[in-house]
DNA sequence: TCTGGGGTCCTTTTCCTT
DNA sequence: TCTGAAGGAAAAGGACCC
């Protein structure tokens, strides 16, 4: 954390000002797809469905005869690499309007053009098809996601080496010891990132840079898109407090309404009432996070690379199913879903010994079994046998919408952990190069 | 009305052992 | 064998996030 003694160019320790950054992708998947379809710029244009939007596609490509010489194979079960492959070459024209769309799905995200009819995430797709029949629904082509958040983040870690990894689209990173993450506070090495993102791939972000974690992720929001902000400690009062409690990172919709029940709408609000209070209202651990946060505390250091705890598979059907007269095809998407997790688990090289099963009915009430069986294990007739044991456990009267198998208490196969050792630490070196060049930057935007 | 999929973490409940 | 307390692990549920 501190800077090594002997290093030049590194100021005293005591002058160092913990600065962390928070970047978040602006609008990822939107932008994109629209960089493989610049036409849809300002279309109203929504990305969700699943495979039964991809196969209607290909099934109206296939009848107008625009297909390739190697259409995928209409009777194999859904696969994904060929479908995605497929996709690939699918024209925007067969992608239906959101108005001929039928099945199930939410939406995962809509350009901006899409939002002004009210249609937004998590919305369901015939809901929104209401709100904006016209909108192109383009299918999520999470492959292509993580190939553009693949290369974002090694952009990063090139220039700044610490960084936490938050999921597809957003880090934490530590500019506190990189050479300039001090300079304007922080704002020098933010340009400085934003700008090669962009000339790499085209994409925006916003960063927000801040004594921690909490603070920071508040404040990547403030400007965006294409936004810096910088909050240090003395504007907690002046930028934190006015805003609403669900701002802050942790606080969801039960919690703030809990809150809103005493009253307290505010950060700064939750923030004028005492430790014991909160303790006492919301438990231990709850309270006095709430309290810390509401005060712009946070210690959480920023975690280079951590472990799974579980992997899982799960589906929804395109109808709920019964689980007497739809026997059979509950028990074959039973045993893929094994498979599939059975295969994650190999081709990741982890093994686990909790295996549960998910099981959502028709009225969405979930219900989770799950056995610790006596020894780890990737094996997917191992986890298929186990998960039927959980399945004995759970009634199932009513019609299922949704299947899903899990394996936790992972611990990494001995021969994965033989290949950390052999290439893990590389990457993680500082390239002193590319951080010498932040000296140059202060004219770059 | 409709509500995906893949995760993490926390709390409460249940079960087992001493 | 019963009864009860206590503690820990496993199981279940739920909140939250991207």
């Amino acid at each position: 954390m501190n800077s090594e003694p002997g290093k030049p160019d590194s100021p005293p320790a005591a002058l160092l000002l913990r600065r962390i950054a928070h970047l978040d992708m602006d609008a990822f998947y939107a932008s994109v797809e629209l960089l493989r379809y610049p036409q849809l710029k300002d279309l109203p244009v929504v990305i969700g469905g699943g495979r039964q939007h991809i196969q209607n596609a290909l099934a109206a490509l296939r009848a107008a005869d625009l297909a390739n010489a190697d259409p995928a194979e209409p009777e194999t079960p859904w696969d994904a690499q060929a479908q995605r492959a497929a996709l690939r070459r699918i024209p925007l024209e067969a992608f239906a309007r959101l108005s001929e769309y039928t099945g199930r799905g939410v939406i995962t995200t809509a350009t901006y053009a899409a939002r002004q009819f009210g249609v937004g995430s998590a919305m369901g797709l015939m809901k929104a098809a209401k709100l904006c029949p016209q909108a192109i629904l383009l299918p999520v082509d999470f492959e292509e996601y993580r190939r553009f958040s693949r290369q974002f983040k090694a952009i990063i870690t090139e220039i700044a080496p610490l960084m936490e990894d938050r999921g597809v689209d957003e880090v934490y990173i530590d500019f506190t010891d990189v050479p300039g993450g001090q300079r304007e506070g922080g704002r020098v090495l933010a340009r400085l990132i934003q700008k090669t993102i962009f000339e790499a791939t085209g994409l925006t972000c916003s960063v927000g840079v801040a004594p921690n974690k909490l603070l920071a992720k508040m404040a990547s929001e403030f400007n965006k898109p294409k936004g810096i902000a910088i909050v240090h400690e003395r504007d907690l009062e002046t930028l934190i407090w006015p805003l609403a409690c669900r701002k802050i990172n942790g606080i969801g919709p039960k919690a703030d309404a809990k809150l809103k029940s005493f009253g307290i709408e505010t950060i700064g609000q939750l923030a004028q009432r005492d430790l014991a209070w909160l303790v006492q209202t919301f438990g231990n651990k709850t309270g006095a996070w709430l309290h810390a946060a509401s005060h712009g505390r946070d210690e959480r250091p920023v975690v280079l690379d951590s472990e799974p705890v579980s992997m899982s598979r799960e589906t929804t059907f395109e109808r709920d199913l019964h689980a007497v007269r739809d026997k059979a095809n509950l028990s074959a998407v039973f045993t893929r879903l094994c498979e599939q997790v059975a295969l994650d688990l190999q081709r990741k090289g982890y093994q686990g010994k909790t295996i549960g099963i998910k099981l959502r009915y028709d009225d969405f009430k979930s219900v989770t079994r799950d056995l610790t069986i006596d020894h780890f294990t990737a094996d997917a007739k191992t986890i298929r046998h186990a998960a039927g044991q959980c399945l004995k456990r759970v009634p199932l009267e009513r019609r299922l919408r949704l299947l899903g198998v899990r394996v936790g208490a992972l611990r990494k196969t001995a021969e994965a952990q033989l290949l950390d050792t052999n290439s893990g630490v590389a990457h993680k070196k500082i390239d002193s190069s590319a951080i010498h060049s932040i000296a140059f930057t202060d004219q770059l935007f």
